[in-house]
DNA sequence: ATGTCCGCGCGACGCGGA
């Protein structure tokens, strides 16, 4: 069995202990960790390794940053940025492979306000994706998709839809984006899990947003056919999002069968 | 429109980004 997760952590120098805190608690063997907001040099490599975890990671400072954590082994790193999209400044992908399993780390653009370039980044961004995953489809391993896609899949990963509709995240374009990858052949872990249940991972700060559960369903596993096959559980780890200091996102994970 | 948290540059608050 393998235990895989996602984080967007909202800054991994803020969020130090409830970081730490979570790995100890839950023991992914697999951490990907989105908004690092933290340059190359000061990513706490020593507090993670002395926690048990191996790290690869893409910093930037002031925004951005991605990273995959492992306990299983070192993570052998196939990609940072995505391919072909060599002109993005923004560290927002990282690429490796552990276990025999090809796991991307992904922070896809916020894109608001929309309409504007930071939309037109967005979609841009989505487009040369979208590529990458069906290249990857193409090699027919093992592989997953995880982060903060920053996209609402449906008005079902939403508390009120109709407050949303002007969104970035909620906007056709998005969406349509977004379902486009799913057509290719890639399995949404958690909706297939959870066909009809409200799942947010996300709750802003604002008004008391986690307390009325006003949240969004934006952090996603999407899942290769040959990974399809061995999901056997996932969830979203809500009391973290409840703790002190704690980012406005909570963890997902996954976990995984042996072969 | 509101609201809150993060990192930054500056010089202990205001601003961009989310």
């Amino acid at each position: 069995m393998m235990k895989i997760a996602t984080y967007n952590v909202n800054g991994i120098t803020a969020r130090l202990p409830v970081l730490l805190r979570w790995l100890e608690e839950t023991a992914p063997d697999v951490a990907c960790l989105q908004e690092l907001k933290a340059p190359q040099e000061k990513f706490p490599l020593e507090a993670i390794e002395n926690a048990g975890y191996k790290a690869i990671w893409h910093g930037q400072k002031s925004w951005n940053g991605v990273a995959i954590l492992s306990r299983i082994g070192e993570p052998t790193e196939r990609h940072r940025g995505v391919p072909d999209n060599d002109e993005d400044e923004q560290s927002r992908y990282i690429e490796a492979e552990i276990n025999d399993v090809i796991v991307g780390c992904l922070y896809l653009p916020n894109g608001n306000p929309a309409p504007g370039p930071k939309f037109d980044y967005k979609l841009r961004w989505m487009d040369i994706f979208t590529r990458h995953a069906a290249a990857l489809l193409k090699e027919e391993k093992p592989a997953l998709l995880t982060g903060d896609y920053n996209v609402i899949p449906t008005e079902k990963d939403v508390y009120k839809p109709e407050r949303w509709v002007e969104d970035a995240l909620f906007r056709p374009e998005s969406r349509e984006a977004f379902h486009k990858i799913l057509e290719q052949g890639w399995t949404d872990a958690l909706r297939k899990l959870n066909p009809d249940d409200t799942i947010y991972t996300y709750w802003d700060y604002f008004r008391n947003a986690f307390g009325r559960n006003a949240g969004l369903r934006i952090d996603h596993f999407l899942l290769s056919p040959p990974l399809k096959k061995r999901l056997t559980a996932g969830g979203v780890d809500k009391q973290v999002r409840g703790w002190e200091k704690t980012s406005d996102h909570a963890p997902v994970w996954i976990e995984l069968a042996d072969k």
